[in-house]
DNA sequence: TGTACATCAGTGAACGCGCGTTCACTGATGTAC
DNA sequence: TGTACATCAGTGAACGCGCGTTCACTGATGTAC
């Protein structure tokens, strides 16, 4: 009964995916290496091209599953709110949370692309836009504050997206969703890429959570 | 009239730093080489550590250099407009136009640390609070939108904050500058760091401005 | 103004390192008859 | 059930590359007397 073929061949996919988020972890994405992979895998490093096409294709495996893992993570805790505030506070508490017990991942998903790599968009973009789509559907169910009118050229677009994402919110909806969506990233970059002095804010996580509530609070005012 | 040493010199360190300028544009920061830019600057690799003592402190140097011509665009910007809250969106406005220019060394400020590399805070914190200082000093001139209590915590950083930057401004002003920050590095980052599908939005320039003025409008509401 | 010495810029070779990728190969696992 | 052949995993050596940094050196520029 010892193990077969394609049983072994499952596992190593297995092993390859979680030494390389090891390696991220370790080295950042820029950093990640074939050849250590290999080495960790206790593997020569041409081996690892039975499995791979390229340093580039592991890559792209691993921004899929992180992709994939921060999606959970926020679906998961959307999941466990009922009121469309809370959900939308909820999403971007679950981001940072990730962001911050995986800095590299986040930096692979969200940081400087990696020179010389482009993640292919068939497989990269379903995964990567999991949570952005959970951010307009939630802004579908609030009521946004007033904006500015919304130029022609930006409706074409907002139209495609709606249509991408079959669901109906109005342009407001939209841009307040892409407003809270900036300010979540923006401040969660900050303080995964050190942006913040070492000793400026004492607790990072109050600081997000005040951040996040005044932004929504701002961006969909309560009745 | 043969140029003196000290002019020479003056003068190689400025051409190492356009240099290293332009191959942190060509590769990225953390593809920063000093044998690129030796070779670049017609001289054998070691020679260039008569100048730079290693391939971080060259760094530091256009570290210092990229956060001071930012704060220099952004500070003209700014000095163009009268009304606070067009200094607001000039800011804003300054910042995007630099990083498109410069991703790379927009990548180097904002984006992920570079491997191996820590900012040494006694040369980088001055100019690299810069923006962030005229921001709150906006702030200070409008009136924020109704906050959150700020947790006790969170107050005495601000209060070191108003020390350090030498302004009075309320807590609420401060939580609404920082979160127009966030929207502005997270926008930016998502437009020079290519988070936006390549055709998602035909115009990211009227995105921005969009949410950027929705961003402000809602942190400082017009009476 | 001229000489003796110190400072400094740049050279070229070397050290030791890691990387991605290719290739011909051995030996084990699977498959068709 | 047994044999012949095909598939596949992993090896080990090699290619060519680039990197940061050190070191002893030559020759030119500056300085003190």
């Amino acid at each position: 009964m010892s193990p077969t073929r394609a049983d072994a061949r499952a596992e190593m996919e297995r092993d390859i995916l979680r030494i390389g988020r090891d390696h991220l972890v370790a080295s950042g994405p820029g950093g990640l290496s074939l050849r250590a992979v290999a080495r960790d895998l206790g593997v020569v490093s041409s081996a690892v091209y039975r499995y791979v096409r390229s340093r580039d294709e592991l890559l792209t495996l691993l921004v899929v599953d992180a992709y994939t893992e921060l999606a959970d993570a926020v679906d998961a805790a959307v999941a466990e709110v009922d009121d469309a505030r809370d959900g939308m506070v909820a999403l971007g508490t679950a981001m940072r949370t990730w962001a911050l017990a995986e800095p590299a991942r986040w930096a692979l998903l969200y940081g400087t692309p990696v020179p010389g790599y482009e993640a292919p968009g068939e497989q990269t973009t379903g995964p990567g836009t999991r949570v952005m789509a959970t951010a307009v559907r939630i802004a579908a169910e609030l009521a946004p504050a007033p904006v500015d009118d919304v130029p022609a050229g930006l409706r074409a677009d907002f139209d495609r997206i709606r249509d991408e994402f079959a669901i109906t919110v109005d342009d407001a909806a939209l841009v307040r969703a892409l407003s809270l969506w900036s300010v979540i990233v923006g401040a969660i970059g900050s303080e995964v890429f050190g942006q913040y002095g070492r000793d400026t804010f004492s607790d990072t996580g109050i600081l997000f959570d005040l951040q996040l509530r005044a932004a929504v609070g701002a961006a969909f005012p309560t009745a």
